[in-house]
Parts: structure tokens; C-alpha cells; sequence
DNA sequence: ACGGGCCGCGCG
DNA sequence: AAAGCGCGCGGCCCGT
């Protein structure tokens, strides 16, 4: 059963209609006023559990969640286009001419565009004639079924419609986690804030212990007025002070003994505690003891979600001592141990690499640890720089040195990255397991490769190797992405079944965070046990689900804390 | 004044 | 242990 959900006939509705699966009307459309839809939609969702079809979760599911409504399942019509429209899948099927242009993110529902324009509503009248509607409900039906009949005639139908599926079960996730937040400890942030930095500063001042570093630093430096802000300033400052730096990476500056690269380090690290995760930080992101960041699904060429705002995906480990769980809960923090590289291993059937996961017996190992009792005298972190390097197409310094080791003891992955990096230089697309694949090139690009002098040539030659690394890299992310968010669906599934069976009064565990190849499950103590077997589970299915029966796991670390900061 | 690009660094 | 993939963010820097 479908549940179409689309934009009524004025700003203040909507429009609501149940459809069978064939496509045929189950019942009249209703217009909703907007007050009234999460109540409609809740009734919906308990009497017929639909797969609720709309031009993007983002579009609605934030206000069904702020009047309590959640729904099981969705499909996103936005999401999925654009996988869609790119998927080689699916190229030979007309989806291309098919398919209805999508409304700009920006629009709400009712077609107002929600971003603040600050112009005069009067200028914009000519151009919001041109631009593209509020999609009703036979707009919303006419592209559902555009995207069925090209997943029907799709090379692997099976394939693209679990990607389809788990793509908008993330959409879901993601309104969620949204809505829920990562439970973030004001008072603690604040309290480490003031340690490190001293008291929160008036108005642009630096705080005090940054300003200390910066005068010490000025001092060591013999540079009075020097900015340890500015990269130019600061470089040349540690040109005349005698360190020859050639920029002013702090890795890079690691490598010199003078008074002046102490103090410099500190400050750059103060400074960016100051100024990403500081007291303007939590202002912005925290409300109620809730850090809420945005997920922007698909937002990665390779399927990988991105974040904006507050940085949902790069909480640097400084400040995660600030993340505690509620009282009577605790955090359940997943990842799936050397995603990628066990990826490679399927994806390329080496099974070579493949047993190098697993020990004598027959269970889950490190996989960077067998490759090192393999072939790297049992160094572990030197076979996990071969193999990133591998998956990255680094060819100098020691990563580089080690691939052709691993090239010998691994044929069968080094060859699958090798043909995917070669292809990519020729400007071929590839294509993950499910069927994301690549953009094309540019026309830009195809011209740079037909070059004639030699200078363009050398340019054109450093394009195509770059493209290589991408799309050497593109298979393997890709396809890891979708691993991990047939677990994330898969566990989200199997959290909603759990809390519908749960006694009165026991908590809802709720997924806080998403992080490529880690999930944070903020979870009752009461139903610790039964959440960490089922997030184990949920990898199994979602392994499953993609690659069917494999002689190969991939196996998921799980630690049970109270803050996040003492994960792993 | 604004914006796009670059730098440096946080995350996976 | 290094510099090879994918991101976001804040500040600087330089063009307009």
C-alpha cells in the first residue's frame, strides 16, 4: 500500500491519497489542513502502514515528528531520481525523458520558497512563474511510476531497489536523528571551554589562554605584530626566525626544534577548538541539551551522507567528553570493523583476502592484523597503510613503497582497484554493487584529454590519473556506503519493532548519530543486551541483503558507555 | 562589502 | 610511520 502525500491546492493544505500497490486509487484524496496532518497521518500509518510517497522526506517529515507522527516506511522521490538519473542500471531504460524535473530543495511543500530571500516579493513574481511547482498528487504518482518502470527495466532490478529502499529509509533516519539530537552536556562543553581557553571572551577578543599562546609565540618568533592566524604572515615570521618550513601544516612543523613551534601547535589547536566547537558552537547547536545537526543524505558523490551545520560528522574527539547519555540510558557506539578493505575483498571474490579476515577457526579477525601475519612480519599498521593506499592510489611514500607487496599476496583486489582506476582515467563511469554510480565526465574534461601540446598534455595526464584515484575509490566507498546503510535501515527497522513490543514505560532507544561506518544508539540500560544483539544482527542482514550467501563477514564493534568520549 | 578559492585541520 | 580518497568549517586572501 502507498500513502501519496503531496502539496493541497493552497499553502495551508495538503493533499493525502492511498494507493494499492498496482497503482490503483484505495481511496479518495483528502485534503488535509497542514494543523491537522500529522493526526491524518497518523491514523494512516497505524490502520494500512504505507510506504508514504513524497518529492522529499526533508519536505515533511520534520513537521510530522514535531506533531509526533513517524512513519515506517517512505520512498523519496528526490533521492531516488537522482541515483536514478545517473545508475548505468538503469541507463537503458528512458528514465532520463521520463522523469519530472524536481522542485529546488529550497521549496517547501507549498510552494513558498523557504530559504529568506530578502528581496521584495514583488521582484520575484516573473521568475516564480517559470519555476518549477509544489508538486501535487499526480505529480507526485506520474514520477513513482516513471521510477518503477525504470527499476522494472533495469539491468539489476533487485539490486536498485534495495539501494532505493535503504536511500529513503535514510531519509527517514536522517529526519530523526535530526529531530532528536545527540544528547550534549551544555554545563560540561562550557567547563571545558573555560579550562582550555580560560573565560568565555566579550565580544571578537581572543580568550585569554589563546592570546597568552599568541604572545609567546610573537616573542619566540621576534614578530610583534605577527597574526598566528594568517598562513603568510606566519611563514614568513618562521623563515626569519630560521625554520624553514615549507608550509604551515603542524605535521609538517612537528619536524622542527625551535622555541617558537611549541606555542604555535597549542595555538592552533586552542584556536580551533575556539573557533569550530566553541562557545559560538554551542549557541547555534545546542538547545535543551541536544546537539542538532542536519544529514544531508546521498550528499557524497559516492553515496556517503554529509552534514551541514555544526558538523554532525567531524565532532572532533576533544569535545565528546561532553556527550553523555540521559539519565537511566546509555550510548551503544557500532562500527564495522575495516569496512572498506573487507568490501574490496567482496567485491573483487579474493578470497585470499577474504580468509585473512577470519582465523584458523573460522571466526572474525582483524582484517589488517591477518594481512600482516600474512605478509607484513605481522606489522599491523603497516598493512593497513598498504591497503588504504591501495584503495586510495597512493603511489609515493611509504604507502605507495607497500602496495606492490600486497599486489603479490592479493591479485584479485589490487587488480579490481587497478581496472577501476584505469577505467576512470579512459572516462568511463563505474558503478558500486547496487548501481550508484559515477557522474559523467565533463565535456571539459573529454576536451582536456585530446590535448595537443605538451604542457596541456602533462595537464590532461594529471586529470585522468586524478580521476583514476576517484573512481578507484568510488567503487569501494560506494559500496561500503551502502553496506552501511542497509545496516542503518535494517537496525532502524528492527529498533521500531522493539519499541512497539517494549513494556509501558520502558524508554525508546533512538538512533543519535551516523558516522559512514559507525551508528550511536542512544539506549534504555533496561534493553542494552537486546540492542547490541540486534545491531549485530542488522549487519548479518545487511550483508545478506547485498551480497547474498559470502564466505566473508563483516563484523561490527560494539562498546557500551556513557559518554561518547570513551568509545574505542 | 561580498564571494569564491585556498589553507589548515577536524572526521570517516 | 604519510600525503592517496571523501567530506565541512572557519579564517584568510584577493578578485570584483
Amino acid at each position: 500500500m502507498y500513502a501519496l502525500l503531496a502539496a493541497g491546492p493552497d499553502s495551508t493544505t495538503a493533499a493525502v491519497q492511498l494507493r494499492n500497490d498496482d497503482g490503483t486509487p484505495a481511496s479518495e484524496a483528502r485534503i488535509v489542513p497542514r494543523a491537522q496532518l500529522p493526526g491524518t497521518v497518523r491514523e494512516l500509518e497505524e490502520a494500512h502502514r504505507p510506504r508514504w510517497v513524497w518529492d522529499r522526506a526533508g519536505h515533511w517529515y520534520p513537521e510530522l515528528l514535531a506533531g509526533s507522527a513517524r512513519v515506517e516506511k517512505c520512498h523519496d522521490l528526490a533521492l531516488c531520481q537522482s541515483i536514478l538519473l545517473f545508475s548505468e542500471f538503469a541507463a537503458g531504460t528512458g528514465y532520463a525523458q521520463q522523469a519530472v524535473p524536481m522542485p529546488p530543495e529550497a521549496m517547501a511543500p507549498n510552494g513558498a520558497a523557504t530559504a529568506p530571500s530578502g528581496q521584495d516579493s514583488l521582484f520575484d513574481a516573473p521568475a516564480a512563474a517559470n519555476a518549477p511547482q509544489a508538486w501535487g498528487l499526480d505529480t507526485v504518482f506520474k514520477e513513482l511510476s516513471a521510477q518503477k518502470s525504470a527499476i522494472n527495466a533495469a539491468t539489476h532490478p533487485s539490486r536498485l531497489t534495495l539501494l532505493l529502499v535503504a536511500e529513503s529509509a535514510g531519509a527517514l533516519v536522517a529526519a530523526e536523528m535530526q529531530h532528536a539530537g545527540i544528547p550534549w552536556r551544555e554545563q560540561l562543553h562550557r567547563r571545558l571551554l573555560h579550562e582550555l581557553l580560560g573565560p568565555e571572551p566579550a565580544g571578537h577578543a581572543r580568550p585569554e589562554k589563546l592570546e597568552a599562546l599568541a604572545v609567546e609565540l610573537r616573542a619566540a618568533l621576534n614578530a610583534p605584530s605577527l597574526n598566528p592566524d594568517s598562513p603568510q604572515e606566519l611563514i614568513k615570521a618562521l623563515h626569519r626566525a630560521g625554520i624553514d618550513a615549507k608550509s604551515t601544516r603542524s605535521w609538517e612543523l612537528m619536524e622542527f626544534k625551535h622555541p617558537a613551534i611549541g606555542p604555535l601547535l597549542a595555538y592552533r589547536k586552542l584556536s580551533r577548538l575556539f573557533t569550530t566547537n566553541g562557545w559560538n558552537w554551542l549557541e547555534q547547536w545546542v538547545h535543551d541539551d541536544r546537539f542538532h545537526s542536519e544529514y544531508v543524505v546521498g550528499g557524497v558523490v559516492s553515496g556517503r551522507w554529509a552534514s551541514k551545520g555544526g558538523g554532525a560528522m567531524q565532532i572532533p574527539a576533544q569535545i565528546r567528553s561532553a556527550a553523555v547519555a540521559d539519565p537511566g540510558y546509555t550510548f551503544i557506539v557500532a562500527d564495522a570493523a575495516q569496512l572498506e578493505p573487507r568490501v574490496l575483498a567482496a567485491l573483487a571474490q579474493d578470497s585470499a583476502m577474504a580468509a585473512a579476515g577470519q582465523d584458523d577457526a573460522g571466526h572474525n579477525r582483524d582484517l589488517y592484523a591477518g594481512i600482516a601475519a600474512e605478509g607484513f612480519g605481522g606489522d599491523r599498521s603497516m598493512a593497513k597503510v598498504a591497503l588504504l593506499g591501495a584503495i586510495y592510489g597512493a603511489t609515493t611514500g611509504d604507502s605507495g613503497r607497500l602496495v606492490p607487496q600486497l599486489a603479490r599476496m592479493y591479485p584479485r583486489a589490487l587488480n579490481y582497484v587497478e581496472e577501476a582506476a584505469r577505467a576512470g582515467e579512459r572516462g568511463e563511469r563505474l558503478t558500486t554493487f547496487l548501481g550508484r554510480s559515477t557522474p559523467p565526465v565533463s565535456p571539459e574534461w573529454l576536451a582536456g584529454q585530446r590535448s595537443t601540446t605538451a604542457e596541456e598534455q602533462r595537464r590532461a595526464e594529471a586529470a585522468a590519473r586524478s580521476r583514476g584515484r576517484f573512481t578507484r575509490n568510488f567503487v569501494v566507498q560506494g559500496t561500503a556506503a551502502e553496506w552501511a546503510l542497509c545496516w542503518l535501515a535494517e537496525l532502524r527497522r528492527r529498533l521500531r519493532a522493539l519499541a512497539g513490543t517494549a513494556a509501558p514505560g520502558t524508554g525508546t532507544p533512538q538512533l543519535v548519530a551516523f558516522l559512514h561506518d559507525e551508528v550511536v544508539v542512544h539506549c534504555p540500560q533496561d534493553l542494552v543486551e537486546e540492542v547490541t544483539r540486534i545491531v549485530h544482527e542488522s549487519s548479518r542482514t545487511a550483508t545478506h541483503l547485498i551480497f547474498g550467501a559470502i564466505p566473508l563477514e563483516f563484523p561490527v564493534k560494539a562498546t557500551v558507555v556513557q559518554c561518547y568520549a570513551d568509545a574505542k
